[in-house]
DNA sequence: GTAGTGTTACTCGGATAAATATTGTCCGAGTGACATCGG
DNA sequence: CCGATGTCACTCGGACAATATTTATCCGAGTAACACTAC
């Protein structure tokens, strides 16, 4: 019953996404940055999230990070499980069948209760997660934090991100 | 996110050691039989619930284990805690105040929402978990099982109980 | 001045090592049962 | 025959390795920007 630390800085990463606006990326590299981790190991969290789903990744200078949807339609579910692994945290084993009591199989076709009790607190815990929208963090944060947290913050996710080229060329953009 | 293995098996052997009458006791090497595990491991588990209050030992021949209470009050939530630790799955580790952005500590007074939002989807967790009393899970056995495999269980704790010398000598006790 | 082209610097991605936690095993301390011995 | 006593076998408990998982690091593939050259 114990998270791997990367799921905290997984969070914290999209969380920050979410505050880059339109296709803007930001490289993994500056996340790391922000909160004081290793470069290369945060990148294996990122990438993580890549193959779910959950985020995109552009290659190349001015590469980096942005979400794969709105962040109304992530919940902090779907990130917990791209980093920790979709099966469930208790695995029923079995136990019951390897003793040397050998009945034959149609007397467990009954699922295992002790298994169907754990399973049902970990639907719980998964359903309160699937609640908790990163765009309501995002917002939580907005508003309750210190202001000084926010305009931190948003000078960071101002200063590192990355316009991507796009196909009208602006000229004005600076 | 990950139960270990040690977890199965403490609350397979709680519920055995609900069946076992008054204040006898059972052995971990019983119990070990009974679920195909390696003896001197399981009494590390074993262990964890004596420390945690869950069960009693006695030492010396016919010691073994029973349970401290009555299994009317003994939840799940009680045993994994027991063996997995007290401690909640998700620990906030502030990465929020490790970057280069280095803001007096009054700025961060406020918990992290993120944090709040993983423990309260732990709370729910459990709370399923103590919902889920031992005797639920033996009553829901004994009546929903198949009959031949609670046949056979009650048979092995027949067998292998260990009746406690008490201190009326009851002469014609088998 | 503009288009084409080669170089370059920057990004992510996966393969590789170190650290840590979990799982498994062993031996010792303690204790009550049992057999033996004495009354 | 009954009681005291010494031995012994059986129990749990904690210290010691082996394995698996997590954490951390490094180097390579790919890509778009940039500079340079030719027109």
């Amino acid at each position: 019953m114990k998270l791997g630390e990367g799921v905290e800085a997984a969070i914290h990463c999209a969380a920050m996404l979410a505050g880059v606006e339109g296709n803007s990326t930001m490289s993994g590299a500056a996340m790391a940055e922000a909160f004081g981790l290793s470069p290369s190991y945060l990148l294996k969290h990122l990438n993580q999230l890549t193959t779910a789903g959950i985020l995109e990744s552009v290659s190349g200078p001015a590469g980096g990070y942005r979400l794969a949807r709105p962040a109304e339609r992530i919940t902090l579910l779907d990130i917990v499980l791209a980093v920790e692994g979709r099966e469930p945290a208790f695995r029923c084993g079995e136990i019951r069948q390897r003793g040397p009591v050998k009945l034959d199989a149609k007397a467990y076709v009954k699922p295992c209760g002790i298994n169907a009790a754990m399973l049902k607190a970990e639907r719980a815990y998964r359903a309160a997660l699937a609640e908790a929208k990163l765009s309501d963090i995002v917002a939580d944060f907005m508003n309750h934090a210190d202001p000084r947290t926010v305009a931190a913050s948003c000078a960071f996710v101002e200063r590192h991100q990355r316009p991507q080229k796009v196909q009208q060329p602006s000229k004005r953009e600076r």
